[in-house]
RNA sequence: GGGUAGGUGGCGGAACAGGUAGACGCAGAGGACUUAAAAUCCUCUGGAGGGUAAUACCUCCGUGCGGGUUCGAGUCCCGCCCUACCCA
């Protein structure tokens, strides 16, 4: 045999081949495993991040489908998004039309890959048959209460038009395009994620995902402990009402503050400060959120609030260090205590007043805040104690005095998911001028979008559904991360041959054998978004009573980024390396080997074009290895069979044996945990070794080539993890040389039962690294769990050891058996 | 400023649980095959020094820096420096 290695011909073949036969469907019994990646916005091109991201899942999905597993390994689309409208507007190409023409292109790349997904399972977001069940969902949430609308500010980004969740500000700026964002007053549609917070908190615990995706997630929801007290406003029979993590430093507040979105800015503002305040307060909603970050400036609202601790009079301020959406958007300043109050007195000229003290030392209060727990002073009846006793004696008297009480408070806000973009979901709510705010019947749903995007505004008018009069539905659609919340369940919808939306949004039964998604794989930068709102999701659903579990991922497994020359690919850098290229130059099981060879799966993966070469060479060695095997093997008639590569063989096939066994061992054993690297490391090790013996023997018993074939094909079930197309080939050529039907693909099949031949990596003898005075000095050859003795008669028979010992006596042996000896003199 | 991950040859990266640091690959050098090239194969490749006719071989240093624990530290502890990411 010496064809040459053709992978653009065998590997489309044998995508057909997996095609036609199903060979990725799901089977409906056994063990069941879901396998998930995040799926595709579809952009127009596959990079290489999603190669990175498939790859990875699909090593997994065909490792445990063949160990026998159920496998679920599903993809689709997440449709909706900006980019449609905008090559839209540039292009004049219809969203939908340009999401379908990506979609297709970038199907055809994704079947190019040859990922062993289930086809009859793809789900595409933007169809009205998905969206009509989220809308549902939608309708039902407004039902219990957990979606509403409201009036407030929002972040809003000037270039895409359109209002951002909280989660969807990066650093300041637009998730998407990194454009400033500001603040504007706006109607909008909510979700109340916050009455999760606490339930989204404690079930971090239980997930096996990154410790630092859960750090994240933690310190987005942001809880503290500390008290809400009730600061009396004079002359206006009203309160402040702020939140505190520090109550052990009231007797230190000297003035107050509020963001300049508080309600009752306007209400307090004494008329001849006005003017002034109101200035602010546009100014500052105006800034984007970087810039109000930068400087604090304030102005003082001409009122003052009364301290119910020390019935002093401080003054009340609005300034832009106070945010909107922590705590109650208020606050009561301690200079003495709090860096930022103390940067905001010093600026106004306002008293700054030490309620706490250091335990041992002193602190100087003209300088800076003393932020750190200590002994209270000034405190009234509190005098004396410490913080941590304070704070806690405080709320309760606050508390007895009806003028406060313990507080936990979130950084969590709810959900804005009203996006005023074209494509989208629309959101299911009419405004009728008679029956108020109503959602669309259920049996009218889905509401579909306007076929064009000028439409919007003839669509909207309609006549009510409860009541026939003249009405208008809402033009908002929702975020697109509403999709994404829900998706994984959508692949469950349908039955074992396939999704259908036409019933259900997912079929029940499904979802109890497959649910929860056993791992998903993804990107980081989706460690608080996606990740964050599926969960919640999830937790909605639960308490709708669609499911009943609380989490959708059991393990999350966050790969690094693609960089190349020390940057992410990106256009505007120019390092781009475009999947399709590398495909068509050396093939798909190239492209995937050498992502999968080139780093840990959780670290960053530099691009080099080299090392693919270096990897097609790999992958050649592989093919002309096994030709040549399968020469010297085939007049022999072998048979193919785990069985075989126990018997008696030769010398030297016994010695390939154990490097086999070695190497395919270690390659098992690192797959289960993600070592991915190393493993392809083992198999190229055995390789080259199995080369250089194919070069200098001949095979002359059966046995003897009933091993080598039985080798071969343990090798190519492993290894077809990694690199399937050529897998199969080459099996089906090492099949078709002998007597030996094969019953299916190799992808079909089951793994050999690799543990077993640990048996030929026992040693009888074995080298144990001698140490004199922690110096390596050699090694010796001893008898496996050889004593002390025995390791000491080795050692001074070994006249280049000896000779560092001489006539000194041995103070001290210290041996590890059959690791290593370390003499001491 | 806080948190998290990390720092190992020219490069990507190995090293189970404290036990021969540098697996595997890339790049590089030399050689074989060839009219030639490609492809392929072989040998060498952390640094410094010594040694030999040449191989062999030998010594010392070496996992960001400084300490420590230990018979033994890339791995554990303390302090510091740097990089990346997240949060301010």
């Amino acid at each position: 045999m010496d064809i040459e290695y053709n992978p653009a011909e065998i590997e489309q073949r044998w995508q057909k081949i997996w095609n036609q036969r199903n060979s990725y469907g799901l089977k409906g019994k056994g063990e069941k495993k879901y396998v998930l990646v995040m799926f595709p916005y579809p952009s127009g091109r596959i990079h290489m991040g999603h190669v990175r991201n498939y790859s990875i899942g699909d090593a997994l999905a065909r490792f445990y489908r063949m160990k026998g597993y159920d496998v679920l390994h599903p993809i689709g689309w997440d449709a909706f998004g900006l980019p449609a409208e905008n090559a839209a507007i540039e292009h004049g190409v219809h969203p939908a039309k340009w999401t379908q023409e990506n979609i297709s292109y970038m199907k055809s790349q994704l079947k190019r890959l040859g990922i062993s997904y289930d086809w009859n399972r793809e789900v595409d977001t933007s169809s009205p048959s998905y969206y009509r069940w989220e809308q549902l969902f939608f309708i039902q949430m407004y039902q219990k209460g957990l979606a509403y609308r409201k009036i407030g500010f929002v972040n809003f980004c000037e270039r895409c038009q359109t209002v951002l969740a909280n989660e969807q500000v990066v650093g300041g700026g637009c998730w998407r395009c990194g454009t400033p964002i500001t603040k504007k007053k706006m109607w909008g549609w909510y979700l109340k994620i916050t009455q999760y917070a606490e339930e989204l908190l404690e079930d971090l615990e239980k997930l096996e995902w990154p410790e630092r995706v859960k750090k994240m997630q933690r310190d987005w929801i942001g809880k503290s402990y500390g008290a809400k007290i009730n600061f009396p406003i004079l002359e206006s029979g009203t309160y402040l009402e702020i939140f505190t993590t520090r109550p052990d430093t009231v007797f230190g507040v000297t003035f107050m503050v509020l963001a300049p979105e508080h309600e009752l800015v306007s209400d307090i503002t004494k008329p001849e400060r006005k003017k002034e305040v109101e200035n602010f307060c546009e100014k500052v909603m105006r800034m984007t959120k970087e810039e109000r970050g930068s400087e604090t400036l304030g102005v003082f609202t001409g009122s003052y609030a009364l301290n119910p601790f020390t019935n002093q009079k401080v003054p009340i301020w609005v300034s832009n260090y106070v945010l909107p959406d922590y705590g109650t958007g208020a606050i009561m300043a301690v200079p003495a205590h709090d860096s930022r109050d103390f940067e905001f007195a010093k600026k106004y000229g306002i008293p700054v007043k030490p309620v706490i003290v250091p335990y041992d030392g002193e602190h100087d209060f003209s300088k800076s805040a003393f932020e750190e727990k200590g002994k209270l002073v000034n405190s009234g009846e509190f005098s004396g104690m410490d913080s941590e006793e304070a704070k806690r004696k405080i709320t309760e008297f606050a508390k007895h005095k009806g003028i406060g009480d313990f507080a936990v408070s979130y950084r969590l806000r709810d959900w804005g998911i009203s996006r005023q973009r074209y494509w989208g979901a629309p959101i299911p709510i009419i405004y009728c001028d008679k029956c108020g705010i109503v959602p669309e019947k259920t049996e009218n749903l889905p509401v579909v979008l306007p076929p064009e995007m000028s439409d919007m505004q003839r669509w909207s008018h309609i006549n009510c559904p409860y009541c026939g009069n003249p009405a208008r539905r809402e033009t908002d659609t929702m975020d697109t991360f509403v999709e994404s919340s829900w998706y994984f369940l959508g692949y469950l919808s349908g039955d074992l041959s396939g999704v259908d939306f036409s019933k259900a949004p997912f079929n029940n039964e499904l979802v109890r054998r497959y649910m929860p998604v056993d791992l998903y794989i993804g990107g980081i930068e989706h460690a608080v978004l996606h990740l964050l709102y599926s969960r919640f999701f999830t937790k909605v659903l639960r308490d709708l009573g669609y499911i009943d579990f609380s989490e959708p991922f059991v393990r999350l497994i966050t790969q690094g980024m693609v960089i190349k020359d020390g940057a992410k690919m990106s256009k505007s850098k120019g390092n781009v390396v475009d999947p399709d290229d590398v495909i068509r130059q050396y093939g798909a099981d190239t492209a995937r080997c050498f992502i999968l060879f080139a780093a840990p799966v959780e670290k960053d993966l530099d691009w080099s074009d080299r090392g693919v070469n270096g990897i097609y060479r790999f992958l050649r060695k592989v093919w002309r290895s096994f030709g040549t095997a399968i020469n010297l093997i085939k007049s022999h008639q072998f048979e193919i069979s785990q069985e075989n590569l126990f018997s008696d063989v030769s010398e030297k096939v016994a010695s390939l044996r154990k490097v086999y066994s070695k190497s395919i061992v270690s390659a098992y054993k690192d797959i289960e945990e993600l070592g991915f690297n190393t493993a392809i490391a083992r198999m190229m090790e055995f390789i080259n070794y199995f080369e250089d013996f194919l070069q200098n023997n001949k095979v002359e018993t059966k046995a003897d080539a009933d091993c080598i074939a039985s080798m071969t094909v343990g090798f190519l079930k492993l290894f077809s993890i990694f690199a399937p197309h050529i897998s199969e080939e080459l099996y089906r050529m090492i099949c078709d040389s002998s007597g030996y039907k094969a019953e299916a693909p190799i992808s079909e099949q089951i793994l050999d039962d690799y543990e077993r031949l640990e048996v030929f990596l026992q040693e009888d003898i074995v080298k144990i690294p001698v140490q004199i005075n922690g110096k390596l000095r050699g090694e010796v050859e001893v008898k496996k769990d050889a004593d002390e003795d025995e390791l000491k008669k080795a050692i001074m028979n070994s006249e280049r050891i000896s000779k560092y010992i001489g006539q000194k006596p041995i103070k001290k042996m210290i041996y590890v058996k059959n690791r290593i000896v370390n003499i001491i003199l």
